[in-house]
DNA sequence: ATGATACATCGATAGTCATCAATGTGAAGT
DNA sequence: ACTTCACATTGATGACTATCGATGTATCAT
């Protein structure tokens, strides 16, 4: 399994005319993955952590949700480039992508 | 059915701490408003429409979807609280509901 | 090696969604 | 009244999703 950093670097020039076709492919699962109340709050509970990052094992109780369904969601924000994970020894600490919502809040004040 | 001012003047204090369940099922539904590609260039191209709006004829074509399937996600956004309808003869002119992303930045850049 | 801990994956289920063809509705013109 | 135009709604379908129990996997301690 991958746990590196995954830098993401694909930049997304919205540019000034009607939303490209790819700029919406690539926006739209952005959105998507903060689409979930709880997967929105538990982004916001791995933003909050910082550069450090959260455990995961501390983000199940705080959401009332299964280990399962918590490591789900955090797959679904890993794979729309919104947080990262880091492996140390036992457990796996995740963070907030930097520039993560970059494109989103780009598109937010167009 | 209703072509009114949908003013939905309902605020949202995000506050400081953990995003609270009830802010995480207000601002879920928006984001799941533009999850969807098609979607999210039809609410771009409301936007550039300005304060005027644009005709739910004119969208039909540049988004290259049926009549109904643009119906249905004009509905989307409507419920979402995201643009607002004001009938005008035959037609019905959409426009971007004012302070309608205002949430969403608020909780992007936070 | 064994056991324990942290996390991922699998399989299943109930619910939601995007899409379109067909049909309904409401307004304007003739 | 009839037709036409703009848009909404219905019904159907295939795809996706949130959730969890059960199980697998990797790491560490003993």
């Amino acid at each position: 399994m991958y746990h590196g950093t995954m830098t993401n670097a694909k930049q997304v020039q919205l540019g000034k005319g009607p939303l490209a076709d790819s700029a919406a492919a690539f926006l739209a699962p952005m959105f998507a993955a903060l689409s979930d109340p709880t997967r929105l709050r538990l982004f916001d509970l791995v933003r909050r952590a910082g550069r450090d990052g959260i455990c995961s094992c501390d983000l199940t109780e705080p959401l009332d949700r299964s280990q399962p369904t918590i490591s789900h969601h955090l797959k679904v924000l890993r794979e729309a480039g919104l947080v990262e994970s880091r492996r140390d020894g036992t457990w796996i600490w995740y963070s907030v992508a930097p520039h993560a919502l970059d494109a989103v809040a780009q598109f937010i004040q167009r």
